[in-house]
DNA sequence: ATTGAGAATGAGAATGAATCTCAAATGAGA
DNA sequence: TCTCATTTGAGATTCATTCTCATTCTCAAT
């Protein structure tokens, strides 16, 4: 977490009549110090680990607030929990993920950017958001047998 | 719900050692007979109004059976709940979603597709599936007032 | 048609991620 | 430093889904 993230963050928070704590900082800087797609849990047990002193509902809280602001981004790969991924310079980018080692790839296409535009165009929607996941085994994967339990 | 519809159902449950009961034909018949993109919840309550007599784990574990064998696709829009369409003729599409009053539109569009297979092929995965939703405002909901509650 | 073994069902308990509650602690402007 | 609205933590709650297990049902073999 650079000062400058950190100054954004507490500007943020200054112009939303939220206060600072060392709670709110600490998710922050986890998040930013980290280029993995985190759940909350994970968040939480990393702040832990780093005697944080801090609780769930705290994590989740926060998760809300960064959000919100745009400060991350989250994602949901269908297993019914949110990931969480910094989201300071690299914006727009869809995911690859692996369906066996959970292995997640990012990537960018400008061309489906612009096709996603005309088929909101078709239909007359404004477009706000998407979401564009690619499930499959990456190289690794495919080489290793199936365990069987 | 056609008699061949039935009747491929009838063929993979005897192929699966699955046996025939009332309740899974009922529930594969409201899948099929509707054209909406429905949750498990409203499955259930649709046969109840039907006076079919059936309980909420068999309408979850027959939704995993008809899952499995590709007789539904299912959709996750982030709220936490499985969306259900039936899945015998129009594969391949993707959805576009209001994120006011929820409307599903489906689209294809081949010149993603490929992209796709070269993204793919380009980070070395083997594609099996993919998401791909585009979250928006419709015609209608654009010209609505925000309601304030 | 009857039987029996194993599969399926229903009702309610359990799970797990996320949210809510509320008393106690804390931040930050005066 | 004081004050007070905000934030926090611990545990309760919610809600979709899954699990448990006693009972019921299916269907192949008789």
């Amino acid at each position: 977490m650079t000062d400058s993230e950190l100054k954004k963050f507490k500007n943020i928070l200054k112009d939303e009549n939220l206060k600072m704590t060392p709670q709110r900082v600490e998710v922050f800087r986890q998040v930013c110090d980290s280029n993995e797609h985190q759940e909350s849990e994970e968040i939480f047990i990393s702040l832990r680990k780093r005697d944080v002193n801090i609780s769930r509902a705290t994590v989740y809280r926060t998760m809300d607030i960064l959000y919100q602001y745009d400060l991350v981004q989250r994602m949901d790969i269908g297993d019914g929990k949110w990931r969480y991924e910094h989201w300071l310079d690299c914006h727009q980018h869809d995911h690859l993920i692996c369906i066996r080692c959970g292995t997640i790839v990012e990537f960018i296409n400008t061309q489906i950017e612009e096709i996603q535009n005309d088929v909101a165009e078709k239909f007359d929607y404004e477009l706000v958001r998407h979401v564009h996941q690619l499930f499959g085994l990456c190289k690794q994967c495919r080489k290793m047998p199936v365990s069987r339990a």
